[in-house]
RNA sequence: UGGGGCGUCGUCAAGCGGUUAAGACACAGGUUUUUGAUGCCUGCAUACGGAGGUUCGAAUCCUCCCGCCCCAGCCA
């Protein structure tokens, strides 16, 4: 999938440079076709976004195949709902796969297979040793294994033994079978790593067909083989495993894909791990899995990220084998690109504060025109109920402004957007001090189109009519964690204490224009001058509108104002 | 003290023996603007972890050193 709107920006990355390079020399007839292959255990984030943008946009790109596959080696941790989520978020990044989701424990036969080969070339033996003895046996990183005494197994024995096992004679953790390779290697992943284990568990595809699993170093490279990968592309914690992966295969003297190995995704302030963020959920430091402040698709979909602002996300990062950190930066800009040019701009004040215009007709209400978007005069125009009594955003007014604050102060003029130029004349305040009303006068002159509507006056501000205008509820998030890098904090053993106790405020006593509350579950907008918005995908009601916020808009005041 | 990787601007990241060392984000300044938004313009690494070496010429090749990441699951 192309980002045409950015394809200058789109550079060259080694694993690119790898495929065409494999496409001039002819290597796999031209072909290309990867492979997206998630452990159905938890929910997709942005992490495996990379992947997915860099699997599937490779296929796409040199007109290849990128399947979908369902690594379902381990039934003890994984769940059809994980599974049905990630084909959702898939498809919703924009992606399709070939003819079929594919599951690796639909090659259960054929990996068995596999492993009777090896067992017949005397490549694997069933060994009696237990987790604990098999640690220990495998020597450490400095220090050579030793042989299991269970090694020197026939392989009449082996077979029969593996058999057994498969038949559910064995209890589990008794038996495993192991590769036959190199116990001093200095690579651990080939002192005789474990292929099969028992496991007496239902398993959410196949039932209660298997008591034995294959581990994922012997299903993956060969779940890659049968499919006819070209280019098994993954993370850097594999390449030690390559070698072993490389071994089964040349043992099988089966087709032999290409693994290329490249950097996982590390973004600032964020965990990206699906065992920690499972821990948010489990711990109730989140609403769910796609609770808008979660890295995951579902999370970002709810806040209002749009599938083009990942990918676009995706493409300009790059790809390369360093490790490293994206600032969130990077991801907020290319989401207020895209919203930039589709979001409709909408008024909506989140912190009211009531404003009277004294000379404005009593009673009267007019609808004044507002161009939906400045940038899009495609998207149109509607009509905004303008009346007497307003509420503009109470971070608008200052009693005793900084210099350089252009809003509205006593005695000063302001205008509001798409209505007239006001001046603030008096402030009303409760027996407390705080300002409870502004009370201001307005030149009726100065309306959009009017003889001195084109004077120049410094502030805009954006307002809601108190009539017309309706309730909503309004939810603004910061990062979940202070940190920047939230993985590195040794401090907080504990997801708890690293956590960001005001990453979600809650404003319930918001007031929006009428024709929001008329939006559809998963609507973007701007809210003008406050951000881009984005209607709640399952708390939003025309009742009680709900709205998450996606991104602020970049906010120079803010800055001066530090 | 084992093995496998990686070190180019604040953050990502091109670069593949001859380039003024791309680009993006961030940042700074200017400008347009009825969003302090957007747009537009400008600036932003004599420098490529360090030291030697090879070469007419090195971020790119060689040597040594330094730093960081991964590996001792019957997880993936």
């Amino acid at each position: 999938m192309k980002n045409e709107n950015n394809s200058d920006l789109i550079t060259s990355n080694f694993i690119r440079e790898i495929v065409k390079q494999d496409i001039a020399s002819n290597k796999w007839e031209g072909r290309v076709f990867t492979r997206f292959p998630p452990e159905p255990n938890g929910f997709l984030h942005i992490g495996h976004a990379k992947s997915i943008c860099l699997n599937f946009g490779l296929a796409t790109e040199f007109g290849g195949t990128c399947n979908l596959r369902f690594d379902d080696t381990n039934p003890i941790k994984e769940d059809d709902i994980y599974v049905q989520s990630m084909i959702e978020d898939v498809r919703w990044l924009g992606f399709e796969w070939g003819d079929k989701i594919h599951y690796t424990s639909e090659y259960f036969d054929q990996l068995c297979d596999f492993a009777m080969s090896l067992i017949k070339g005397g490549s694997a033996y069933v060994d009696d040793l237990n987790a604990n003895e098999i640690r220990e046996y495998r020597g450490t990183l400095t220090k050579a294994g030793i042989d299991s005494p269970f090694r020197g197994r026939s392989v009449a024995e082996n077979l029969g033994l593996f058999v057994r096992m498969k038949n559910g004679e064995f209890p589990d953790g008794t038996k495993v079978l192991r590769a036959k390779i190199d116990m001093a290697s200095a690579n651990l992943n080939m002192r005789d790593p474990v292929l099969y284990r028992i496991l007496n568990t239902h398993h959410h595809r196949t039932g209660d067909t298997w008591c034995i699993y294959p581990m994922y170093d012997f299903a993956h490279g060969q779940s890659d083989s049968i499919e006819k990968i070209t280019h098994s592309i993954c993370t850097l914690e594999f390449e030690d495993h390559r070698p072993l992966y490389d071994w089964i295969i040349d043992k099988l003297g089966i087709h032999h894909p290409q693994q290329i190995e490249f950097a996982r995704l590390n973004l600032a302030h964020t965990l990206l791990s699906k065992r920690k963020l499972s821990g948010l959920v489990d711990e109730g430091h989140v609403s769910g899995w796609d609770d808008p402040r979660m890295p995951t698709i579902a999370g970002m979909r709810r806040r209002g990220y749009t599938p083009e602002s990942i990918r676009d996300f995706c493409e300009r990062i790059g790809v390369a084998k360093a490790n490293s950190t994206v600032e969130i930066a990077l991801l907020e800009h290319c989401l207020r690109e895209d919203l930039n040019k589709k979001a409709l701009r909408m008024m909506a004040v989140l912190r009211p504060l009531k404003l009277t215009i004294t000379n404005y007709p009593e009673g009267q209400v007019e609808e004044l025109n507002a161009d939906n978007n400045p940038g899009d005069p495609a998207s149109g125009t509607r009509a905004i109920p303008f009346s007497g009594e307003l509420y503009i955003e109470q971070e608008d007014f200052m009693e005793d402004p900084p210099k350089k604050f252009f809003r509205l102060t006593p005695g000063k003029e302001v205008r509001l957007k798409h209505a007239y130029i006001i001046k603030c004349e008096d402030v009303v305040k409760d027996s407390n001090g705080n300002v409870t009303e502004l009370r201001c006068t307005y030149d009726p002159d100065s309306k959009t189109g009017g003889p001195t509507a084109s004077r120049k006056i410094k502030g805009t501000l954006h307002w809601v009519s108190v009539r017309q205008s309706k309730k909503a509820e309004v939810r603004i998030f910061k990062h979940l964690f202070l940190n920047e890098n939230p993985a590195d904090d040794k401090e907080s053993t504990d997801l708890k204490s690293a956590l960001n106790t005001k990453s979600l405020e809650i404003l319930k006593e918001c007031r929006v224009e009428p024709a929001l509350v008329e939006s559809k579950p998963g609507d973007r907008f701007q809210f003008l001058r406050m951000g881009y918005f984005c209607s709640d995908l399952k708390d939003f009601t025309p009742s009680t509108p709900v709205f998450n916020l996606a991104v602020t808009l970049r906010d120079t005041w803010a800055k001066i104002n530090k």
